[in-house]
DNA sequence: GTTTCAGTCATACGTATGTTTTAATCATAC
DNA sequence: GTATGATTAAAACATACGTATGACTGAAAC
């Protein structure tokens, strides 16, 4: 009994292993159905019967890596919140919340694979896959957040959060999607796969610019 | 004389013009040359006789744009720099000469086209690609600025640097290649397009990013 | 003990890809 | 006015793509 089910997550999880280093080394286009299902070791047509398509396997391989990052996001959030109701958290402690699920499997020394480059590589795909995937894993998240960070930082109006929240993400993305750069502009002198370093440095980073939202709304008009 | 000359130059630059719009919307891999071609409105083999390869119009492409954006930034540091030799320019002032080329273009009202998506998007595509323009066109750059942000934040380690600067340039790249997103995020509040705000806020989240690069240092170890 | 059914398999379809080849075209130099 | 060298045009090249089909498998259901 549990081994024709099992012989069945085998499959879709191999795919889907394979679609997902596939996908984030060469992108959803340049990935191809054959070298996925060569690597899984498994036939072709598996792909198009597990999932309906080649467009639904990537969804299927973002999904699989967002989901339960936005739900350890979210508990965090609660357990910060709710550990001392009458103290607002800070702007800091948001901004980990935030990252920290991204950076954790790795920092428990779980094998992330290939998942930061395809997240980054994610943000850069073309729209209407993109999209899908984001209303749907991403609208509590940002609900919650935005309250958070706003109470974190009163002065903050729905723009300046907007606009920071995107260079935030994309602060993580650009790290995350094209991490060896680093190791090219610093000449040698930063380890992009610090990833210790990278979450300090990258919440230090958000947290400064988020801050300066504020200011800057005055400057412009 | 002219003629013959002319008669070149347009069909390459169209082809260039294609292929920038093509790479910018679906990638490299998604933009086939049949499609860059007939939208060019030339003969599919003139790609492969004026740039030897696919690959080769890519480059072509990413050059063609990278180059004067890197010239006029040296071009502004060495105003800003020679003007009045004996004060350091400021932190916001480098960040603010090192983005304005980027945004310069559409600011002066001249048509940008699909170059913000392409260079953002350029930031992830597969690796051998980009990093032969990238030693090419960025190597000066990255000196020179380098030595203008130290001297601006003598704080700075060059790790401090490396990692601001690769935040920085994701923040940047992510609203060039996603700007589409903040709309989503904020709920249509934020308009992506409105290039002088942008501009502001980039500068803004890039200083204080920047300036914090110091401080976390001494917290990380 | 036969039916059922999810899963796998090899294979083929039609289309699209980047590149190459062969001929024609054209302005210019002699 | 014709030879020349550079561009373009049209067609074909081999290969790869995503998807669909129909036969086969093996174990559970009745």
């Amino acid at each position: 009994m549990t081994e024709t089910v099992d012989t069945v997550r085998d499959t879709k999880e191999r795919i889907l292993d394979a679609a997902e280093s596939l996908f984030a080394r060469h992108g959803f286009a340049a990935a191809s159905l054959r070298q996925i299902t060569a690597d899984a070791g498994v036939n072709l047509a598996a792909v198009n019967y597990h999932f309906q398509s080649k467009e639904e396997l990537f969804v299927a391989v973002i999904k699989r890596k967002i989901e339960p990052i936005n739900a350890r996001r979210l508990a965090l959030l609660d357990g910060l919140e709710s550990q001392l109701p009458d103290v607002v958290p800070s702007l800091e402690q948001v901004i980990r919340v935030f990252f920290r699920p991204v950076f954790e499997a790795q920092l428990l020394g779980v094998e992330l694979g290939n998942f930061p480059k395809l997240l980054g590589r994610f943000y850069s795909e073309p729209g209407e896959r993109v999209a899908r995937v984001l209303g749907d894993a991403f609208g509590v998240v940002l609900e919650r957040f935005g309250r958070a960070f706003r109470r974190a930082l009163p002065g903050l109006t729905g723009k300046d959060l907007a606009w920071g929240a995107h260079f935030m993400i994309g602060s993580m993305a650009h790290y995350l999607a094209a991490g060896e750069i680093l190791k090219f502009m610093s000449r040698g002198q930063v380890d992009a796969l610090d990833t210790e370093e990278a979450y300090e440095r990258l919440v230090a980073f958000a947290a400064a610019g988020l801050e300066a939202m504020a200011s800057a709304r005055e400057k412009h008009a």
